[in-house]
DNA sequence: GTATATGCAAAACTTTTGCATCCTT
DNA sequence: AAGGATGCAAAAGTTTTGCATATAC
């Protein structure tokens, strides 16, 4: 299915591979450390290593198979890209990440940085907050 | 002049709080990582160490003196506050980071954030790109 | 068979902390 | 004088790297 994926990013379909695209596939949160992968790697009783982990996922982002986002949190979260660009919002509370996309405000920031005389190349808009939902609570790592 | 704003924040007048100050005051580029800041107090031949700096610049975005960004670089850097929110779009190239406020944008951040049923805190929103200015070029750390 | 990928351990980097000493108030 | 602040060194947390072995093609 996604081995197809990695096949074309120029990458040998491993196990390691396909493990860490699975993960993320199944991840209920959808942004997971690299920390967090591995330890899911560890429940399924799979022999990854951490380092393998991270370069996994690094060649996933130069792929582009995946996203690096950089939250408050002070460490990287992965997610895997499914086509559509999209911002997020944060709950500082339970970290729960829910996605939008705003034309009006992509829109905004192309003539803003068009003004200065910048030529964009990626943005990151980040909102963080308290979700109001019934399950918030803080999130075990 | 700003001992007072320390004061304010229920924190002594120290010289280590002062320099580090006075180093943000006159930074070119308004943004610095604590490694920035502890190397340019090296250059004064300041005796500050390294964990004071960020112990100092923990205590100052506490006390909402100075912000705390996360650029795609990887560590913080900190930047005085001088009352007014702004973004940020960072130059990949140089380095250089210019500054703006859309009330567009913040109003459709707000509306968003609402209708996720969130109470926003704060927001973080980076653009990337290519500033074309003519001295534009990598910077060194 | 060959080149690439992996696991492990060690290293690099950023940030925090413990503790004895020093400084501000 | 007393409590907070600092420097240094050590520790903690995240990410990268070297290298011998294993795996995909």
């Amino acid at each position: 299915m996604e081995s197809q994926d990695i096949r074309k990013a120029g990458l040998k379909v491993t196990l390691p591979r396909l493990k860490v695209l699975e993960i993320l596939e199944a991840s209920e949160y959808r942004h997971m450390s690299a920390e967090e992968v591995y330890k899911e790697l560890l429940v399924r009783n799979e022999d990854v290593g951490l380092a393998t982990v991270y370069r996994v996922l690094t060649q996933f982002e130069q792929a582009q198979l995946v996203s690096r986002h950089h939250f408050e949190e002070g460490h990287s979260v992965f997610e895997l890209n499914q086509g559509d660009h999209h911002d997020h919002i944060v709950c500082v509370d339970c970290g729960r990440v829910e996605e939008f996309f705003d034309e009006t405000i992509e829109q905004r920031q192309d003539d803003i940085a068009h003004g200065l005389g910048f030529k964009v190349s990626s943005h990151s808009l980040y909102l963080y907050g308290s979700c109001t939902k019934e399950n918030c609570e803080y999130r075990e790592k």
